[in-house]
DNA sequence: TTTATTAATGCGACTTTGTTGCAAAATTAA
DNA sequence: TTAATTTTGCAACAAAGTCGCATTAATAAA
């Protein structure tokens, strides 16, 4: 299934990239105005999710939250998402920590993926 | 507002005592075989919560687990979760890494709460 | 350029997780 | 036993996300 080139993706990863942040489907419609569905948002999402272009935190809430890849580390190909996410609880902002962090395991433990998020209150918000 | 001593309650705190993982919802229903409603698991896991009697984590997957408190530090009665989570992707179960992590912020941020799973193979699955 | 192929989109229906209002039932205190 | 108030059950609701299907649009072939 080889992928085409679709004004919809081009939008959303767009805002992903300027935006810095970990955004969410809803912060993405607001952004887009209605200028698509939101099935086609989560699609897309998915997509770019699927294909390695971003990378998925979930909220306390549940709530998914997407962010575009920039430094992560990508040893033949596959993703390892070790960094925590925070998220303010003032200004709703989601970013990835940059620290690089190692996970504990106990013996006999096989890591697959990993989801870090801290709540609190960012340097512009404190 | 005093909290009173049900039998829903009492059941659905044996269950995660004995368990010693973390439950969502639904393990618990399942446990329970429709001896209460839904909406009241709900209730009762949400005021054991408020009242420090449980934690909770949210899974990659949105689901919210429960898990009672055994080893938690109580600085003036204020829980301080900070562990992992490992919920494993063959047999579902989701328990308390004991290793006590300490969560690096960056100048200016204060913590609030935190929630890390580490999704993988449990020692009796891998 | 035109046509054919098939991926992506829009729309609506649906699922799942969790919450809430309200009357009835169960605890606790008087 | 009675009164006061918390819990429960039931049903309705809300929000996040998924899916089927017909239509649209991007790519490739002619
Ligand atoms: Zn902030
Ligand atoms: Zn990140
Ligand atoms: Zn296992
Ligand atoms: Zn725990």
């Amino acid at each position: 299934m080889k992928r085409r080139r679709t004004q919809s993706q081009a939008k959303i990863l767009n805002i992903l990239k300027s935006s810095g942040s970990a955004l969410s489907h809803e912060m993405l419609q607001s952004e887009l105005e209605a200028e698509m569905d939101r099935a086609t948002i989560y699609r897309v999402l998915n997509r770019f999710y699927d294909d390695g272009l971003v990378h998925k935190v979930v909220g306390d809430d549940g709530i998914q939250y997407f962010a575009y890849c920039a430094g992560c580390d990508k040893p033949n190909n596959k993703h390892n998402h070790n960094h925590f996410h925070f998220k303010c609880l003032k200004c709703g902002n989601v970013e990835c920590l940059q620290d690089k962090i190692q996970i504990p395991l106990p013996k006999g433990y096989v890591l697959k993926d990993f989801n870090g998020l801290i709540s609190g209150y960012c340097n512009r918000c404190s």
